[in-house]
DNA sequence: CGAATTTAGTACGAACACGTATCATAATGT
DNA sequence: ACATTATGATACGTGTTCGTACTAAATTCG
């Protein structure tokens, strides 16, 4: 970020299509078509993110904290989440065995249920985005957009510590 | 991590990073460091986005609903942000020259002076990410990108009509 | 023309994103 | 040991996302 122009600068000069705008109707379409599919099952894809990562660490101890890096997120969002989740009896909040600070996220049968009933949602889904892709292009492009995703996350961080 | 014994579906066939998983770390993490960087100015990504369609469409006659289209969005939403925005003076609602039901979006020139300077934040983070992409690999990935984003896209409007 | 349907915009409510503040507990330094 | 600092979680407030429902105006159709 050292950039010290002000002034308006020329749309011509750069692509039609930009990546910012690529990413928000990629992100925005997916999203909203997951939470069509899993609307029968009185989930949002959210949530079933937060299941999905309670049922794959299952036995690693995931605190709110942690769950907030895995899903990119923050400890307000996640508190938020798991309240509702909670309530539903998806999930449970235990105490930590060595942090009296700390809780311990356990994923429930209800939660679980849930989770493998979204499973299969999900994963038509992205095969049907990854789809739009040869087997050589999709190589290429989770590769790419590994690098973008890690330059995106590098960004916020110095973002923060400015 | 293998847990697949009580899967329904086996998660080791799948690669470690998937695409769902990339498209949201990557999201967020542009969306969060935009964020920070516009908070000097007192806008949000969102906010700054309304102001680049409406600053870059001038002279068309746009309406919530064309900018709903534009966004990936939704009526709902759109009148949500208009109404921050018009409020702040930014924005400006007028009546629709053909169509009485609707409203024609028009950009104020407080909302022009802090789109300027949002652009020069934006351009620098948008190069900045890209920058971890060679200039061949830049090529190609917003291709596919492009080919990615039609497809969720897609999926979303198959969704709602199905 | 007049009735049925569609479309534009908005109100309202639930869920999510996130900044700030607060409190309790841990870790660290001297 | 004690003061300082850092961390985990949450409450609270603002902004965004989006479903449902409603009104008014435009369009379609019999």
């Amino acid at each position: 970020m050292n950039r010290s122009s002000h002034s308006p600068e020329s749309q011509a000069t750069r692509p039609p299509k930009r990546f910012p705008l690529l990413l928000r109707s990629a992100w925005f379409g997916l999203n909203q078509s997951f939470r069509i599919y899993l609307k029968p099952f009185g989930l949002t894809p959210d949530q079933f993110t937060v299941l999905r990562w309670l049922y794959e660490k299952k036995g690693e101890c995931i605190r709110p904290s942690d769950l907030a890096k895995l899903m990119s997120s923050d400890n307000n969002t996640i508190t938020s989440i798991i309240n509702r989740m909670e309530t539903n009896g998806w999930v449970k909040r235990s105490p930590h065995i060595h942090d009296q600070r700390a809780k311990q996220l356990v994923i429930q049968e209800a939660g679980e249920a849930l989770y493998f009933k979204g499973q299969a949602v999900a994963h038509t889904l992205e095969d049907e985005i990854m789809n739009s892709l040869s087997e050589a292009e999709r190589l290429m492009y989770l590769e790419f957009m590994h690098k973008v995703s890690r330059a995106c996350l590098d960004s916020r961080d110095a973002s923060r510590t400015a």
